[in-house]
DNA sequence: AACTTTACCTAACGGTGTTAGATTATTTAT
DNA sequence: ATAAATAATCTAACACCGTTAGGTAAAGTT
């Protein structure tokens, strides 16, 4: 009967109404705001009713984190296809990353495993004091240019970009061999000491 | 009188009871398992007796916190008081900082914003989709090297590293300006795409 | 010994994710 | 059309969370 086909397309409509209404409040209020509750009054129901779309909580985030790839996937692919020589496709493509990032920060929070209640925000001496020491060597690696503010600060976001980018993706992922990494590290931090030192 | 001070002394160690408790169950269990009841029992105390001491958890993530820096600033100064030179002392310092951040894994996350309970760990065709367009393109960029699985996937976290990195930071701290993220996020990727096509 | 202060606890509030069981509505079979 | 079976949905509850109010018992002070 075709009754039953209808019924099946009301159900696979409520599972979307499910992830919808969580994708709003998320993009509304920010990950530490959803919840079943919130989520089931949003599609005008109660909450055991989700669990009847969704094996538990984590599942929709999962679905979430799967539709942020998929809207990544299309960013960067558009990217790509604009260009023709690799490198300006690679130039492309992560500025597209970056672009999506801010665009859709709580997907990337969610996919990439930035948490949002974090410390680092606060400004004390102690916080501060880890970045004030490294500015101080970059400034004698390149005392020789006399550089400004700006450019050390530049080149210790450069660093701190690159290590800090490594650790979190091994601290989440734990995917890539210690080897390579530390190749990683080395071949890089190098990399920008020499493109100090020219 | 003495008994005052003796006093405080005993109010003092409890409230550093109170920290290393909190310290203890998230390196035993990890942040998602850390909450107030559980520092109490810790303490074999009850946990209304904690807000005698912190105005709440915030306050003594905060001061996990500020631990973390301390013990980051020590870690990173012997790597630079090791060395002499410049250059030398810089890759000591980041070298320090990613085996501080793998020894404190949950001091790290705390301090930037890594969160723990992200969907990237689980594989699939979506996930992985990605890497593999991007990969594909530093291959044809590596083409007159013909290039191992293994180059390109150095490559490849490379580029993902510092573009992550400087996201992530962006996220979590929205403290530089957009035109220095920019210059850094070109110049950073214009110096990895050269030093590939050498 | 009576009074005051401190230390500490129990009980509760409103919130969370999740499950069990009852209730209502809808479909199917007679 | 009526009875039985199935599906849809709800209420109530559990065990946890951070946090606060109010009471009780101990310690210190006069």
């Amino acid at each position: 009967m075709a009754s039953k086909d209808r019924i099946l397309r009301l159900k696979e409509e409520t599972r979307v109404n499910i992830l919808d209404a969580a994708f709003k409040i998320v993009k509304e209020e920010g990950w530490q705001a959803l919840s079943m509750r919130k989520i089931a009054e949003e599609i005008e129901y109660t909450a055991p009713i989700i669990y009847e779309y969704f094996s538990n909580k984590e599942a929709i985030l999962a679905e979430l984190n799967k539709k942020g790839y998929l809207l990544l996937m299309e960013e960067i692919t558009a990217a790509k296809n604009a260009h023709e020589l690799p490198a300006e496709q690679l130039e492309a493509i992560w500025m597209a990353y970056w672009n999506f990032a801010f665009k859709e920060r709580e997907l990337y929070q969610l996919m990439f495993g930035v948490s949002m209640n974090c410390c680092m925000a606060q400004k004390s001496p102690e916080v501060e004091a880890p970045a004030l020491l490294v500015s101080e060597v970059i400034k004698r690696l390149m005392n020789g240019a006399n550089p400004s503010d700006n450019d050390v600060c530049r080149r210790y976001y450069t660093f701190w970009s690159v290590v800090h980018g490594l650790v979190s993706i091994n601290l989440v992922n734990r995917g890539v061999s210690d080897q390579l990494n530390k190749q990683i590290l080395k071949d890089t931090i190098g990399g920008i000491i020499r493109s100090i030192t020219g």
